[in-house]
DNA sequence: ACGCTCGCATCAGGTGGGAAACGG
DNA sequence: CCGTTTCCCACCTGATGCGAGCGT
């Protein structure tokens, strides 16, 4: 869709438009785009994603909401006009009355107002003076329900790419995204209606490129695109308890460079090459009909995971981008070396281990093998081959999809924010991903696993995954919402546990454990391998020397780090022992929970 | 006989690589 | 000329349909 349906209430502009979708939900690109109704405008040049600061509080650390690797700023700058959507609180950001005030916005059902980024493309402010009155915004108090939390469900495997600078190839036809945005929501009016949908906007007001193995800029970005930058999650409009219910999955989502495209507007997401792009999911409370209730003052919630920022390319720059690809996604199984040397067809299933057998791995597998095998390191982010899990659950009834296996990969890595997050640090203007805890956590992989499903997931529904309650997909690949049909969600919602419970001793451990990381220097490494060196079968060397063996080399010489990280994930992956996984797990990785918890 | 489960085959579609085409 | 884009390829996943086998 162009540009010029953006003044088109296409979402839902008539009741009969509004009934169309609610009839079939789940049908994609039925009736008006519904994008259209975010249409961009062109005028939204002025509005930009305000790059993070690496300043980080030391009085995150003490907050509770420490944890959250995101400095809850309200850093993201919203100019004057720049539409409805302010961009998102930063992460997890909740935006505020002010920024979408329907009386500020002065908008009507469907008005143009209601332009979400698509109007702008860009959260890139091209000045850094974010001093919004977002960063000191308070939160609207308003009744239960109305703030979300929003999961990043395969985190990990973001950041993973996120350190290489993530790349998104984009096609004529459209190309899905890999990773693919996922998200766990909590804290939605169960019986309210919401709209979900992804829009990406420019990261930055630059152009990029490629050179000398690193990406530097090059010139300004072009800030007329045109092309639909908004994504409705098909099941939209949905309730609360829907939305809840399961893990969020846009694998669908995908991504192209043809603006003339006409068909599929809705499914696919107009991007430019060499530009850098930020993914924002919002969430606005609707009418059954799917149109926007405009008596309500909080209706909008966006949420930005930087983590997630990308760079849109016609065709991979970084190898060490391409082979993460190729290690994780299934669909490039077949450009994996040594793939049909290495594994038989039952340790074909190895390859992408679910979370849970990853604890176990180790000890069932020669770890000398799996030295050589990047993806080895998605015990705890990849796939669990999909066949596999999909007779699981045949078997067994879906009830929450919180620890369903749908959660798969996204099972172990839910990462979600809340408003809080922007209030406890209204100070910070860095809304850029701040590696430093994620490095720390992620390492230790304590955090991931911190929130994996057993936290969110009632006892009873553990009872349905007995053999493995991390019995879930791909982080990347898979989200259960391509079974989420096949599945029966007989058990009535079960609310996540209240945020408030806390559980002092997870949660002090992780805090501890990050300070450590980030004590250490960064070098995650260094510090997992401490604790866990009998867990590490090999020493990086040994992982170095694989990785060049098996993979090109980046032609950036990135081919050292990528080895490190390869080594650091595998080691990653192998810190989860059981025996810590256990305690946590039993401790409650809800301490989670209570970290994000609201004031 | 009927219904259910399972395995296999088929097809559509997704993947990155690489060569060719395109454009500044 | 060089960087970028497009197209085609082989390989893979996932969904679906069909038939065999089994239990009621």
């Amino acid at each position: 869709m162009l540009g010029g349906e953006g003044e088109s209430s296409a979402f839902s502009s008539t009741k009969e438009a509004a009934d169309e979708r609610r009839k079939s939900p789940a049908v994609e690109g039925d009736g008006p785009t519904p994008g259209s109704r975010y249409t961009e405008h062109g005028v939204g040049s002025d509005r930009y994603y305000i790059p993070p600061t690496l300043s980080k509080q030391s009085s995150e650390t003490a907050n509770p909401c420490s944890f959250i690797p995101y400095t809850p700023s309200g850093t993201v700058y919203n100019p004057s006009g720049a539409g409805r959507y302010p961009s998102s609180l930063h992460l997890g950001s909740v935006l505020p009355p002010a920024g979408f005030s329907p009386s500020t916005a002065g908008r009507s059902h469907f008005s143009p107002t209601y332009q979400l980024g698509q109007s702008t493309g860009c959260l890139y402010p091209p000045y850094a003076g974010s001093g919004s009155a977002l960063s000191n915004m308070t939160l609207p108090t308003t009744g239960p329900g109305t703030r979300a939390q929003v999961y990043l469900c395969n985190r990990p495997l973001w950041v993973k790419f996120h350190r290489h600078q993530t790349e998104m190839i984009i096609t004529k036809q459209g190309r899905r995204m890999f990773p693919f945005l996922s998200f766990n929501i909590a804290g939605l009016n169960l019986t309210a209606h919401y709209n979900v949908f992804v829009e990406v906007v420019l990261a930055d007001p630059n152009h990029w490129r490629f050179q000398g193995g690193k990406w530097v800029t090059c010139g300004k970005a072009d800030n007329s695109s045109q092309g639909n930058k908004v994504y409705i999650h098909p099941e939209s409009p949905n309730t609360g308890a829907h939305w809840m219910r399961q893990e969020i999955s846009f694998s669908k989502l995908k991504l192209t460079n043809n603006k003339g495209t006409s068909h599929s507007t809705s499914q696919m997401i107009v991007l430019q090459s060499l530009h850098k792009y930020q993914p924002r999911l919002h969430i606005v409370e609707v009418t059954e009909d799917g149109v926007e209730d405009i008596n309500s003052d909080i209706k909008t919630q966006s949420f930005t995971f930087p983590e997630t920022q990308f760079i849109a390319v016609t065709a991979y720059q970084n190898t060490d981008i391409t082979q993460l690809k190729i290690d994780h996604n299934p669909f490039a199984k077949g450009f994996r070396d040594n793939y049909d040397s290495m594994y038989t067809a039952q340790e074909n299933d190895r390859l992408t281990p679910s979370p849970t057998e990853s604890p176990r791995a180790h000890q069932i597998v020669p770890g000398a093998r799996y030295t050589m095998q990047p993806f080895f390191q998605d015990q705890f982010v990849n796939n669990l081959p999909q066949n596999r899990f999909y007779n699981s659950e045949r078997a067994v009834p879906q009830t929450n999809s919180l620890l369903s296996p749908q959660s798969e990969d996204g099972v172990s890595q839910r990462w979600f924010v809340t408003s809080v997050q922007q209030g406890g640090n209204s100070t910070s203007t860095s809304n850029k991903l701040d590696l430093t805890p994620y490095e720390g956590e992620y390492s230790s992989s304590l955090l991931p696993y911190g929130i994996k499903s057993f936290s969110m997931q009632p006892s009873h529904a553990l009872s349905y995954y007995p053999d493995s309650p991390f019995t879930t997909m791909s982080a990347g690949w898979g989200s259960r919402a391509a079974y989420q049909k096949k599945v029966t969600p007989s058990l009535p919602w079960s609310p996540r546990p209240s945020p408030t419970t806390g559980f002092p001793d997870s949660s002090e451990k992780v805090k501890l454990q990050i300070e450590e990381e980030v004590n250490s220097g960064g070098g995650s490494t260094s510090s997992w391998t401490e604790r866990q060196p009998s867990a590490l079968s090999l020493d990086k060397a040994d992982c170095y020397s694989m990785a060049c063996k098996r993979r090109r080399l980046s032609v950036n010489g990135s081919s050292t780090e990528d080895s490190d990280i390869k080594c650091e994930d595998l080691a990653s992956a192998v810190t989860n022992d059981s025996a810590y996984k256990e305690a946590s797990l039993s401790k409650g990785m809800a301490a989670y929970y209570s970290f994000y918890t609201n004031p």
